[in-house]
DNA sequence: CGGATTTGACCCGCGC
DNA sequence: GCGCGGGTCAAATCCG
């Protein structure tokens, strides 16, 4: 049931850097927390950028997507994988590559808003996809789950509920390698937009903490508790 | 059999 | 103008 929690406790999230057009939000924690950077680039869409410290690459975030490319990319060994979510309409794209300095850092970039909520089953009737927020399959596989709320607008209540059990879970989590320690403190909430969008034009939607309205903001999940790295 | 993945080809933007 | 690198497409293949 709980299926966030069976998974996320093989990932550790490093940073978030969040990319916007916005020149004025740059700003970065470096004290071994969540590294989060807001780029200043000219680029439309928004970006999430979320680094996490994983076996493997796959960060079930509640979305569903399909793979269509895979590149290896200059200065990284490792080929970057592309996804576009398969919800129809849905413009929301992600890449994930390995970091070339470290095997267990997962890079994965997200572009776009979701314009549905989490995990709508496709078009067709699905026989097998229609439980949870992601299919089963990447708790099979060992995916990791990652509540993004990239471009969710309703999310209901109990997900709220989800991010703290997966806090906590986190806080006990001590990765074999020892040498992260996961506090579970709620700065990890960011919006990636605080600064043009942070005024939160949906007040409605506002309350669900670490969940962006649909065509505004971007949100990251309160699970991303801070990371302290070090012995 | 339908959907997801793989993978080579193609396209496009950018720097020289 | 040309070459390079990143991103996307689409046919082939795989898998449940």
């Amino acid at each position: 049931m709980n299926f966030f929690l069976c998974v996320a406790v093989s990932a550790n999230l490093l940073s978030v850097e969040i990319e916007d057009d916005d020149p004025f939000s740059k700003w970065r924690k470096m004290d071994g927390g969540i590294d989060i950077t807001t780029v200043v680039k000219p680029i439309r869409e928004p970006r999430v950028v979320v680094q996490t410290l994983s076996e493997v690459d796959i960060l079930d975030d509640g979305y569903r997507w399909r793979k269509y490319g895979q590149k290896v990319v200059r200065g990284n060994p490792n080929p970057r994988s592309y996804y576009k979510c398969t919800n129809a309409g849905c413009p929301v794209r992600k890449h994930v590559e390995r970091a070339s300095h470290d095997p267990k850092a997962v890079i994965t970039t997200y572009e776009g808003k979701h314009n549905h909520d989490v995990h709508v089953p496709t078009a067709k009737t699905s026989s097998h996809d229609t439980a949870g927020p992601s299919r089963i399959r990447s708790e099979e596989n060992g995916a990791i789950s990652l509540d993004l709320g990239v471009g969710i607008n309703s999310v209901p209540e109990h997900t709220s509920n989800e991010h703290q059990r997966l806090h906590s879970e986190l806080a006990q989590y001590r990765p074999q390698n020892g040498f992260n320690t996961v506090q579970p403190t709620p700065l990890a909430t960011y919006y990636g937009d605080m600064n043009q969008y942070g005024s939160r034009e949906n007040p409605s939607e506002g309350r669900g903490v670490g969940i962006a309205p649909l065509n505004h903001s971007y949100a990251l999940p309160q699970s991303m508790g801070r990371i302290i790295t070090g012995p």
